[in-house]
DNA sequence: TAAATTTTACCGACCAGTCGGTCTATTATA
DNA sequence: TATAATAGACCGACTGGTCGGTAAAATTTA
């Protein structure tokens, strides 16, 4: 069989499921919970309800969980892929062009594509906050890893320290609708490394 | 006159407007915009929908400017009152303690009380949006004032530092229901404070 | 100062539209 | 020919918002 170009595309499709996970995922990093409604997740994947409901049968409820961890999995890889490699200052800093760039994209529509409905917690159930803080922990303990794998002393409470940082700048700068919150973050990486 | 008592209460009265702000403000910071109705809003000050929209006639979204201006100011205050008189140590160790209170009294329900509805920015009334950022502002202002007024060098960078970092432990610390990654930034505040 | 007028505050029925969710029927797949 | 998946009509509750109207202050006028 002959190959007439060089470049094969691989187009992988998603099922059903997928793409309302998906698109919730997208909805709620921008919206939040109560922002997030069933009727508009299914307007944009263009399934009626009923399919919905055959793949999720708790609802919205179970559909809002799905969307977090995958978009817990989805950030983790993109923050993992601008660490990889580098040392801990410049994977940090590479870190923190990752959500200046997701912020600048969007039009600052697109923060943490967690905290939007972490801030709900105590309002809404309790699985879907406890899936929050699940991400949140897979995400403090790979960077944990990270640094100690890179040879940085308390690799754990620093890792806490950062993601502190790191969240609060995401709120400021979406806020503000100004960046620099999360880029003059990059002046206190070395502090916290070495303090 | 005869004061058989030496205990003058003066109880001050809210008209409707200002309890419909204060109820809204309250609602906000659990909730967020999308999550707050008026509705709720109207039940639990007990008016009916005619007296809100006569107190603001532009609806929901002019009551929810309101109340995060409302809320911000009280947040003010109750900083203000931590920091007043101390060292920018203690002041600042003090002001964590105002929000972990404010988390463990609520059973971890009521966060920043500007965050919650700020996540939602750019999917909202773009003035709502404005209204968060400028409280933010004035928050970190104040803050610098303390600092410089304690001789702390580079008072307007470490303002900005210190309130990346209370905001993203706010949030953490809600999100996991455990004040730990707010009390644990007490660690930190030297360090920020000397770098 | 008394009467006339305007302004402010409040009331609640009602509107169209949307919410999350249920149900049954049809189609595709194995 | 079962089973999985898709389809959409339908439901009651609830959403933010509009409307015509009442009652009492505050202001103006006589």
């Amino acid at each position: 069989m002959s190959r007439p170009f060089g470049l094969i595309v691989y187009v992988y499709i998603m099922n059903t499921r997928e793409r309302l996970i998906n698109v919730t995922s997208d909805l709620i990093r921008k919206k939040g919970y109560f922002g997030t409604g069933i009727n508009e997740v299914l307007k944009q994947v263009g399934v009626p309800k009923g399919s919905l409901y055959h793949h999720f049968p708790k609802g919205k409820d179970e559909l809002i969980r799905e969307a977090v961890y995958y978009g817990g999995e989805n950030q983790m890889q993109k923050y993992g892929e601008a660490l990889r490699g580098k040392t801990a200052e410049q994977g940090l800093s590479d870190m923190i062009d990752v959500m200046v760039d997701e912020l600048l994209k969007s039009n600052f529509e697109d923060g943490c594509p967690i905290a939007a409905v972490a801030m709900a917690a105590g309002t809404i159930d309790e699985e879907i906050r406890e899936a929050c803080a699940k991400v949140f922990i897979g995400w403090q303990n790979n960077l944990e890893g990270y640094l100690e794998r890179r040879g940085v002393k308390n690799a754990q409470i620093k890792a806490e320290e950062l993601y502190s940082m790191f969240e609060g700048a995401y709120v400021l700068s979406k806020a503000h609708k100004d960046v620099k919150y999360l880029s003059l973050q990059k002046r206190f990486i070395e502090t916290i490394l070495n303090s």
